[in-house]
DNA sequence: CAACTTATTGCAATTAAGTCTCAAAAGCAG
DNA sequence: CTGCTTTTGAGACTTAATTGCAATAAGTTG
């Protein structure tokens, strides 16, 4: 089936007179799957499953277009290397189980709110942010059990 | 004069049998005087006017020292190297300017609070955070005069 | 202060994420 | 299908950061 992504993807290739080739189709495809925010490396061992020859630096290339596309956007959790989830759904921050990697999704308007408040006042209009919280569990028992996301 | 820093540090040397060595003195002395958020080459260029024999390794094993000790902070703010400020003034978030680089340091109580409760409200207690706000100028003018950030 | 033990240093080699070069392969307009 | 152009895979390269190692310097003891 094809997905909104794949029709942006579409539209910016005939617009831009890139190619809409077989290693590009799978790796947005891998990447519109997907429902963590896996790095290169994993969306790589993905695409691999579909395609063998895809190679890293096709992956590399690929999500560095669709970054710069905004089809895809990038983070930097704790670790060396970039992960990426597609821009399709709503802007949402992060929460970092640390003792578990897993990745937590939430979105507060208030503190939305709060920051472009804090950049107008500075004189400034914002262009981006990120907000990760890093986390562990409350000794305390109260569970909500929400982390469905992976690594 | 001895700082703060200073102090600390020497406690924390005789306690883990650290020693306190004439090229740490300088980097912790050099972090301690910075007004900006150097990364390690800034760090390593600045200690060099001090000590030319310092070498660049020992920067990268002292800031990693000093930041496991909790002395001090690192950020990694859009390019790829690590920044370092010391952490003994209060907590803050960062305003970056992407059109000069500039950052702002700034806070708020509301946002700070607002992070308690969600954490709180997914089980889960807050280790550490980091709020980055990617910012341009707004054209209409209406600027303070805050940034007094190099780099 | 001199001798001694052990942590630390400078240096060069190494790692790891990501980028680049280039010849071969594949899109796609005609 | 042809021909032009973009993209690819493979591997070389870049850059921030880490590590191995022999030489050096801290700190301790007498
Ligand atoms: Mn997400
Ligand atoms: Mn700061
Ligand atoms: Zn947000
Ligand atoms: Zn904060």
């Amino acid at each position: 089936m094809k997905s909104k992504l794949d029709e942006e993807f579409e539209r910016l290739c005939r617009e831009k007179g890139l190619r809409l080739t077989g290693p590009r189709r799978i790796i947005l495809d891998v990447l519109a799957k997907a429902s963590d925010h896996p790095d290169a490396i994993e969306v790589h061992r993905r695409a691999s499953l579909i395609d063998p020859s895809i190679a890293i630096a096709t992956v590399y290339r690929t999500v560095r277009l669709l970054e710069d596309s905004g089809i895809l956007e990038s983070h930097a959790f704790g670790d060396g290397r970039a992960r990426y989830e597609t821009a399709d759904r709503e802007h949402h921050d992060h929460l970092i189980n640390i003792e578990t990697g897993d990745v937590i999704e939430f979105r507060s308007d208030e503190i939305e709110r709060l920051q472009e408040g804090i950049a107008r006042a500075h004189g400034f209009e914002i262009v981006s942010h990120r907000l990760e919280i890093f986390v562990k569990p409350l000794k305390g028992g109260k569970r909500k059990k929400t982390s469905r996301d992976r690594r």
